[in-house]
DNA sequence: AATCTAATGCAACATATTTGCATTGAGCCG
DNA sequence: CGGCTCAATGCAAATATGTTGCATTAGATT
């Protein structure tokens, strides 16, 4: 879908190994505009492949560990995974619909989040900002 | 912990009834200055009485759809659970170590968030924004 | 005390994620 | 080419977390 991102170079950039079940996780996340839980993705590849469901999750740790993905909290009991941050695709929120439970990807510029004041006063390493903003969808 | 909430008042004024397992529940929740997850709460409860992880789960599902306990996306796999805002304990943003795994409150101010810009374009309804910040704690 | 209802306990289930170990496959060197 | 090595993958089982259905208990009300 993105035809700005090579997700071969991706691999290669993180020093990880090209390898078909990789490129195929990351074209499913970029194929989407919306984070996708580690089931989810397993189910869509299941469709066109065989791939173990350990496996999915072992790449999309992989991925989470080099920044190449994000995981992200969904409302309900599991992670939900996207691309990580990067030139082309810079951070954002997401949306929880409470009702229906989909997430979705916002617009970067959606919130304006000021880390100043707390940067001045916390003591730790802060690394990145996760938002998630809860209501309800127009579909609902 | 806190002298100024009175959890038992707290309750009924949510119309729930008082009980002991409620009571307990809601100070440790006060007792903490960081979320805690449902296990952790059984844990404590069960080194001092004996209490059923099912009621721990029940009860605090049944706080949180009454908005005395917040549920919130802890960093690991579990939701983590904190006292819901009220006029003593206003909203605040969360910190999730990524060393170490612990969660604590930041200061309310510690983040000015701006949800205008979102508010403006998005289709939906927006009830509440949850932030976490990530990151390495001081003491990792 | 008898009764009623909500709260709790218990067992079993469901789902998500992790771990250990076996197998496969791609690259490399002789 | 044939064998070697190591990382990637698969498979089975374990673990952690959360839920459901039904039995039991405790507290309020009459």
């Amino acid at each position: 879908m993105c035809d700005r991102c090579d997700y071969s170079d991706f691999l290669k950039e993180c020093g990880l190994e090209v390898t078909k079940n990789r490129l195929r996780i990351l074209e499913v996340l970029g194929n989407h505009n919306f984070p996708l839980s580690a089931g989810d993705i397993h189910k869509i590849l299941k469709r066109q492949i065989s791939i173990n469901r350990v496996t999915v999750y072992r790449i999309l740790d992989l991925f989470v560990g080099q920044g190449l993905a994000q995981r992200l909290n969904g409302g309900g009991r599991s992670f939900v995974y996207g691309l990580g941050p990067n030139p082309y695709h810079p951070e954002h929120p997401h949306f929880y619909c409470k009702s229906c439970g989909n997430m979705e990807c916002l617009n970067p510029q959606s919130l304006n989040i000021d880390t100043k004041p707390m940067q001045r006063t916390f003591p730790g390493l802060v690394q990145s900002v996760q938002v998630r903003v809860d209501g309800v969808c127009k579909n609902c």
